[in-house]
DNA sequence: ACTTCAGTTTGCAACGTGGCATGCCACGTT
DNA sequence: AACGTGGCATGCCACGTTGCAAACTGAAGT
């Protein structure tokens, strides 16, 4: 068995209060008491015993991060940041996986992890905001990536009206004139999706639009879609995909028809994953700040109490070799 | 305030332990009794307190899942599997990075997480194999990847010396004779680096060998070590990558330099990573069983104690373009 | 009638910690 | 000498749950 407050105490003959008073960096420990407690602290190794301290404490120590999917290079580079940053703040990161299925998003929204953690950094897919609305549980809660306005919930996600309003003027920039928006989710209520939607429409203004729907956003939708796309009478001379496993798939799919890129096909991606860097031509993305995200959701999470946040994290369009 | 087992059983007209009873699906509950007491669950919307059950139970319910980077897609492709599988058998998986710093690993082995967590899977870097032996936390724990015999902890990997002698192996029965292995750790313990240099070296038999070192596994490593092999004297017709990220930095340095893979160049990878599917040319590689694995390991943490297993998980060649 | 026993319910105690209030002491002030 | 003050140490209790053992019930066995 570990030792506890106790066995410290009888080991260094004081109280266990006083152990406590020194594990907790109270103010009035008599040096000497300190330094003899701690010792015997590091002669017993003991460690603080988490159950019993958050049973007292009311708070965990743990923080959930509730995405669609871990790996999905975009959660799983955000998941690494958010990791690193709680550590610093003292704080421990559990993974819930969606899998994009609304009643499991909901089951989150209601408490399901409402005893085990102190706050939940929530991802959304497919839960409808009313859902949030009609929240029950307590426990503080950050959106990340939807920024629609639902009232009541502290909300961080960078400006993805601007982000595709911006990754498609780069593509008319560069003299494309038949863009297509790869990403479109018709029977979802995914907010992401519609905002970088909106902002294709806003850049495009009357030009003719090419918005393609597809299940999911891995590469294997983007890789079908844009086979499909290539194989119609009128193909877009460019694509913006909503993320940039979708434009990987894309990117796969022209070269599966011999076309050269950015030559025949442009494309911008979304996400600024790891692997867009590498591909062949790099990626152009748009690059969200991952950091700055998981920082300013933490942020939200410690902070006071207060009326809901609507936080906007930078980003910006990196121009690589697909563009 | 939550509502306690001493609401609901006010509520239900019973003792507090018989509310327990319910809760915890005990045997000898009278289906009436059991019913009215379900019924005070759902008015009242209890939820039991995971902190007094696990104070009292001396279990959490977590599993903590180590690797060196969770945004390395196989890393994340193995967390994804695992946060799954663990979540149907009642677990709840944290995450912890270590960035492939012995210090921090050596942290875990010792307890960091001890009270915390009923299981640690450990997906070592640079540990030394004393530190294992040298363990002094009784936390049941799981090697990941890991299979060099070192005594006294569980192993589940899959046989990298087997598996890297395959993929060379189908290297030289495609023709190719001069075939780097790129991604040796010259001054790390990395068990799974060495093993599979050795399957390397085995196929090779007497044919030069040419070892590439790399400091990290990542896709830029691969790139720059890629490029330099490149412009040497002799490059190359073909490299065997200890990773598929490894091996997509290679590819990309290979159209860096106007080679065509497979022609002028052959490549296989190692993890089967979603990414490497969709490049292009797609990724030859050596697929782990990463489903098996996450099930293997957890099955080990569950099962009851005894002596140290060593697991072999299936893994097999995936031929596609590269090679 | 008495024991036995499975089924059912219960009270008590303890898991290890930290909040609170209090007590004690030494020292300086009035 | 009495008093106030700040530094320091302590005991009691509750956090919400479950293990344990005991108690009670009614029916079946002797």
């Amino acid at each position: 068995m570990n030792p506890k407050l106790r066995d410290v105490a009888e080991h260094a003959g004081v109280s266990v209060r006083t152990v406590s008073n020194v594990v907790n960096g109270f103010r009035y420990v008599a040096p000497a008491t300190r330094e003899r407690v701690q010792a015997s602290i590091d002669a017993l190794g003991y460690r603080p015993n988490l159950a019993a301290r958050t049973l007292r404490r009311g708070r965990t120590g743990l923080v959930a991060l509730v995405v669609p999917e871990i790996d999905s290079p975009y959660f799983a580079e955000l998941a690494a940041r958010t990791v690193r940053i709680a550590e610093r703040r003292g704080l421990t990161v559990l993974i819930d996986q969606t899998d994009g299925d609304a009643e499991r998003e909901k089951e989150l929204l209601h408490g399901r992890r409402s005893q085990l953690v102190d706050g939940v950094l929530f991802s959304p897919w497919a839960v409808a905001p009313a859902e949030l609305a009609a929240r029950t549980d307590t426990v503080p809660l950050v959106l990340l990536g939807e920024h629609d306005g639902t009232a009541g919930v502290d909300h961080v996600a960078i400006d993805n009206v601007a982000a595709a309003r911006e990754a498609t003027g780069h593509l008319l920039a560069t003299g494309r004139r038949r863009i297509a928006a790869l990403g479109i989710q018709p029977e979802s209520l995914n907010a992401t999706a519609r905002q970088r939607l909106a902002g294709y429409r806003e850049a495009l203004g009357d030009l003719p639009r090419l918005e393609i729907p597809v299940r999911r956003l891995h590469r294997a939708d983007g890789h079908r879609a844009m086979l499909e796309l290539l194989d119609c009478a009128e193909p877009p001379d460019a694509v913006f995909c909503f993320t940039d496993e979708l434009a990987l798939g894309a990117l796969r799919a022209a070269a599966d028809r011999g076309l050269t890129v950015p030559d025949d096909l442009a494309l911008v991606g979304f996400d600024d994953i790891e692997d867009g860097r590498f591909s062949v031509p790099a990626l152009t993305t748009v690059s969200p700040d991952k950091d700055r995200i998981a920082e300013l959701a933490l942020d939200c999470l410690t902070a006071e109490p207060g009326p809901p946040r609507s936080i906007v994290a930078p980003h910006r369009l990196v121009v690589r070799g697909t563009s």
